[in-house]
DNA sequence: TATATTCGAGACAAGCTGTATCGTAATGAT
DNA sequence: ATCATTACGATACAGCTTGTCTCGAATATA
């Protein structure tokens, strides 16, 4: 009866699948995703073309395959003392994420990519680390008795309130919140 | 003495400008940002290459200049009973600018654009339509009496969270805003 | 008329795309 | 051991865009 439990044939070659993702992770903070091509990418890891076409549709799917461990765990927060203190240290994470981090480059890449290609936005809700993180902040102080007076339904509601400011100081205006913004921002949105 | 009042040789064709960004216009909605190249908005316009490449240098630049006027007017807002319908007439002009008009699906693919070419974040930062419009509207309110008890000094801080949530919502989750939402999230921008 | 600048049109080399094909390598089935 | 199957690196290929250059013609000023 031996159903394959591996499928027929050679099997993938994880070196050179490591090696794609290093290379599209060096090439985007060397020369940035614009300059990235498919064509590129195997050339600096020293891979067939068609290698790269035969496990990834697009540069962007190998960078969200490349980022999206990084992106989690550089979003993950540790509690601390209080609510507050939680709050406040997922947004200076979340700020340092998009501002310093080159997990955080290549997020904010594909979320522009996202802008003008529906399959890469497809792609990005799929794995949709900055909601999951938020959501995971959020759960983390509703168990210490924080937001009670706020309502479960409208979950997608509080996420967009806690990280859309952050986003919106990194995407357009380019600036890094400062440390005291940040926790006015926690106050506020614990006070609701 | 006479100098040149206007400058020497053939003057600039309007015509072949308004072709020009009308056929951006019309492309960005007809095919898509990603589709749309230099060679095709000139064959579309029926204008020489060279000619686009004498007046603008991206794509990005003819896309910003067919549409920063068409922005700044949907994001006006006229004053209507009090400050919390001020406000949250702003979102709802803000969420159906990013969601649904012309010029926000432009904006949108401008600040994409943007997050992974610098000369394009320039260029947008040089016109903000976003954050004028906000400071606009909070300028509105205050002439109101509100927010009487923040600080000048925070303006910018103002400003992302006042747009950010509604822009989370649209770049991240492709979600539009529901009224309750933005009449909530205009109440409690007013209760700081 | 002379000069200067733009116009539309197109040639041109360079580069990337995505697919196809080559011979070779690695694995499971018989 | 041999065969079938799949992946491997390498390369060729047509099709497309890029940005620059050139051409003759058009339109302005001096």
């Amino acid at each position: 009866m031996e159903q394959h439990q591996r499928p027929l044939g050679r099997p993938r070659s994880e070196d050179a699948r490591l090696a794609v993702l290093r290379a599209v992770d060096d090439m985007l903070v060397a020369e940035g995703y614009a300059a990235m091509t498919m064509k590129g990418i195997a050339e600096r890891a020293k891979v067939g073309r068609q290698t790269v076409y035969r496990w990834w549709s697009s540069k962007a799917e190998i960078l969200l395959e490349a980022s999206a461990a990084d992106a989690a765990r550089e979003l993950t927060v540790t509690p601390g003392v209080d609510a507050e203190s939680d709050v406040t240290a997922f947004l200076t994470a979340l700020r340092d994420f998009l501002t310093r981090s080159d997990a955080g480059l290549a997020y904010r890449a594909l979320l522009g990519e996202a802008q003008h290609d529906d399959r890469v936005a497809e792609l990005l809700r799929g794995t949709d680390v900055l909601g999951d993180a938020a959501r995971a902040c959020i759960a983390g102080v509703r168990a210490r008795g924080a937001l009670a007076g706020v309502p479960e339904a409208g979950a997608d509601l509080l996420v967009a309130e806690l990280v859309g400011p952050v986003l919106f100081q990194t995407l357009v205006t380019g600036r890094a919140a400062e440390p005291e913004e940040l926790s006015g921002m926690a106050r506020r949105f614990l006070a609701r």
